[in-house]
DNA sequence: ACAGCCATGTAACTTGTTACATGATTTT
DNA sequence: AAAATCATGTAACAAGTTACATGGCTGT
């Protein structure tokens, strides 16, 4: 969702065309997620489609130019003015991985933590790496800077994480998570139709 | 990519059918996300397509149990041996709304993130207050409770991350990041084609 | 009788993502 | 001449998600 409502929140400041709302958004996210051109204008397609933009005119240079309508413009407000709700919807990946990796019998938990930790960390000094080379003097830095802000601090939070689940796990040793496939099945339901 | 990887390793341990799935997924991870049950057929059709699993035979009370193959047990042992990799990939889409937003002339950017700020703190006492109801006694509780702490430090992690972008813009009180439309068109390319 | 749950499935749709085709133009 | 870049687009696919149809069983 948020590739496509930023586009819309950039064509709110006046008409693009396709290869330039690629640049803008690399700008205004300091470059941080590589965004394929393609999707661009399958984003354009589908924001076209729900008629939140149209296919303005083409310039003596031959770029197709989109503008927004009316009913995009108002997306675009709404979009600024709601929160982000981080809903049960935003799954944590790594979140689902060891708690469901914590409920199968012979997994080495421990090594999986491990290995994590390392991933996590080496992802968390990387980002570290990058923000210490950048001085904020353009506002792409600026940008740069806010986006890594947060990768770094969910890293953290990540990493801190991982030791909290260790914790967890120690003041249960007697490995208390270990699920067995459920064998007590319901004996209402929808029987009798065998091969 | 988690909850195909998940029913995956937990039909890893023993033939399971869709309803039976559901039941475990959700003893697995606490409940924390409600699951559609269609979902479970659609990831089962997909993950037979691929041949990780394969229609088994069905009991006297008409269950469809599905059982993994060889490849698919090849595919659990991959998943829980490779850490979750955090690549650019993973949008933050909160990250990517601000910092666009960031860029737009005309928005107040102190409101947006005050109001963002007052849902996620509102999210974070949320998740506090089920976290303080529920005493670690069952191994579902334990589950409940590693996701419950993911969620609850990431929630923390965004709210010190909406401080850091609030210092970060004080510290640039001239709006540095306020974008015009880039108008300094690259000069090579593709013209000549005009309508 | 009726509500509600167990159970299987289908169809459609969303966003994101990639690979590819095409062609012009600029730089080397 | 070749490579790189600008530019537009198409086609396909992945994973998640929802709505709906169908039907049988259980408890009230």
């Amino acid at each position: 969702m948020s590739v496509r409502q930023s586009l819309l929140a950039i064509l709110d400041q006046g008409p693009c065309y396709g290869y330039q709302l690629r640049a803008e958004f690399a700008r205004r996210t300091g470059s941080s997620w590589p965004l394929n051109v393609g999707q661009i204008y399958n984003t354009l397609d589908r924001l076209e489609r729900d008629g939140l933009v149209a296919k303005g005119e083409i310039d003596a240079e031959g770029h197709v130019y989109y503008r927004i309508t009316d009913a995009g413009s108002t997306e675009v407000a709404a979009w600024l003015a709601a929160p982000v709700e981080r809903g049960p919807a935003s799954r944590n990946e790594l979140a689902v991985k060891v708690a469901v990796a914590a409920t199968l019998p012979g997994v080495d938990l421990g090594a999986l933590l491990q290995e994590q930790r390392r991933a996590s960390l080496a992802r968390h000094d990387a980002l570290i790496r990058t923000t210490d080379a950048a001085s904020p003097g353009e506002p792409e830095e600026l940008a740069r800077a806010i986006v890594a802000d947060a990768m770094i601090l969910h890293a953290q939070a990540e990493l801190r994480w991982l030791d909290l689940v260790e914790e967890r796990l120690a003041r249960h040793p007697e490995r208390a998570i270990a699920l067995e496939l459920a064998t007590d099945r319901p004996k209402r339901g929808r029987p009798a139709r065998a091969a």
